[in-house]
Parts: C-alpha cells; structure tokens; sequence
DNA sequence: CTATCTCCCTGGCGGC
DNA sequence: TGCCGCCAGGGAGATA
C-alpha cells in the first residue's frame, strides 16, 4: 500500500535513468485503473527520460529529446500512479517477467523499469497536454510538506465542514498524499480523536495536526530513504519499509503511550484506529 | 457546495 | 487439503 513516502522513495530509486533513451516498451496487460493508451509505446520508443517528479502520489516522468547543447525538449508525459499494490523496480539488466509484472520499459543501456500491479489498481497514462491542467491534477490540494500546508490554511478549510476530521484529511481536495495509515498515526499523535467533526477543531489543534501529518511523514520519508537499497532490491523485488506504528494495525494491542487497548471503527469505509485515552472526544 | 456510497482487483486469511 | 467468503485500500465518479 505505497503512501506518499513510498512514492517519493520509488521516484527516488528510479533517478538513474534521467537522461538514457528507451528502446522498447512491453505491456502484457493493458487493464489497469484505466486502459494503458495502446500508443504508449510509440510515444516513447526513441525517446529520453528527461525528469521525474512526483505531485501527490503520482509519479510523473517528462518525455523528450535532448539538443547536441543538452535544451531539453519535452514530447509529453507519463503519469503513473502506483494505487493499492503498485511497485516500479529499476533494473540493472532484463530479468524473466513473472505474474503482475504488466509494463516493461528498456532503456539502450539494458536496464529496465518494470511496473508490477497484482490488484491493478495504478495507471499508466500519457499526458501531451501541461500535467497540472490534466483532471486528475487540476483540483489537488497543497502538498503535505509545502509551507503553503499549515494550521492556518487547515483550520479555514475546516471550518465548513462537519464530516469527521479524520477522513476529511485524506480528501486530496484539502492535503495529498495522507493515505489511511498516516491519517491514523497523525491523529494520534495530534491527540485528535478521529471522529471529531472538522469544523470543532481549534486553531492550535489544526497547528498541532499539520506539524504531525509532517513529521509522521518526514519519519516514514527518511525510514524509507535508508533502505532505498533494500526498496530496489537485484532481484527486482523492493520491500515495503520497516516501520512501527502507534495505532494503525494494533487493534487489542496496548497503547505505547499509556497501555490502553487500541480500538477499531470504521470511517468513510476506511479502517481507523485510535487510541481512547490518548485521544479523547472533545467536549461540545 | 458538502457528504456518502460504490466500484475497480487479487492475495491472504479464517472458517468449515 | 480445499473451497468459500470476506477483507484490505486510493481515489474517481455517481448520487443525494
């Protein structure tokens, strides 16, 4: 289940390749989230890599042809999207392609990124026209680790809400990239009971919130930035990060707080944990 | 405008 | 051992 950090940890893995040209795409399934456009290798055999960047949890690759004085010139763009079980690995050289390993792209120097997508939640997509114009992008909020994110902004976004705080801090309208784990961890950490209606946060509580939803994710990033190694390991098979959690998953478990049992409830058809007494309903 | 629900998909697990 | 049913979850899209 990549989450924001993941994501960045994989754009981070696949750096290398800015600059080599592709030389053959493979798709072996084109059913993803959306089809992959039947075109895509077209547009891109020939072609270089010349930038990866990544906005919410998308990862978006500039596509292009370098001058003789190095003036990039940019095609179009790939947009990929990892959704539940995506993984791009950056192989050293081609390796024999097992089950749910949907897209290869090689390069003329033998390396190969290769997408693998069990649930085929993720999507690949090519994208002529200016990425931040494209639907899937033109309505996101602020990036989490921004300064344009801050408690100043969340609690006026709040303040006409009513719907529980905790799902409404992963509508990518308000923040990207807090996906279900880290919205139960932040919570936590805020002291923020995950029910409490958005609107009856304070200033401070929205303060607090946004400097936990950073440094939960700050801590995830650089976890994840220490065993980027291990993430794009050779066999092409990158681990999720080793990582432990306050609340998520814990149910029954004792708080590592104060010993509380940790509960369970569902919100916005989502798992959310919490821990009762570390995290107590507001008054009204 | 906000809020809520459904759907996409497969692997893994519990129950029988 | 095998089969069935359920669940996990990002996020778009439909609906109220």
């Amino acid at each position: 289940m990549p989450e924001l950090p993941e994501v960045e940890v994989t754009r981070l893995g696949l750096l290398p390749v800015q600059g080599a040209r592709i030389r053959e795409v493979t798709i072996r399934h084109h059913g993803l989230r959306w089809p992959i456009p039947a075109d895509l290798p077209q547009h891109l055999q020939g072609q270089r890599v010349l930038q990866l960047t990544r906005r919410a949890k998308y990862i978006l690759i500039d596509i292009g042809e370098m001058s003789d004085t190095g003036v990039p010139t940019r095609k179009g763009v790939l947009l990929l999207h990892l959704g539940m079980s995506g993984r791009l690995c950056l192989l050293e050289r081609y390796f024999p392609h097992e089950k749910h390993d949907h897209v290869d792209i090689a390069f003329e120097d033998g390396r190969v990124i290769r997408l693998r997508d069990p649930r085929r939640f993720g999507a690949v997509l090519w994208l002529e026209q200016e990425p931040s114009q494209h639907p899937l992008l033109n309505s996101l909020g602020p990036e989490p680790l921004d300064d344009a994110f801050d408690g100043n902004y969340l609690h006026q976004q709040l303040k006409s809400r009513n719907a529980a705080i905790k799902p409404t801090i992963m509508d990518a309208h308000i923040v990207v990239g807090v996906g279900n784990i880290y919205a139960s961890e932040s919570l936590f950490r805020a002291r923020i009971h995950p029910e409490t209606p958005s609107r009856q946060l304070t200033l401070p509580q929205c303060q607090l919130l946004v400097a936990e939803i950073k440094a939960t994710l700050h801590a995830a990033l650089a976890a994840g930035g220490s065993s980027l190694r291990d993430f794009f390991g050779a066999d092409g098979n990158p681990g999720y990060f080793q990582q432990t959690y306050y609340v998520y998953g814990r149910t029954g478990l004792p708080c590592l707080v104060c010993g509380q049992l940790i509960n369970t409830i569902r919100l916005g058809q989502r798992s959310t944990f919490y821990c009762a007494t570390c995290q107590p309903r507001a008054f009204v």
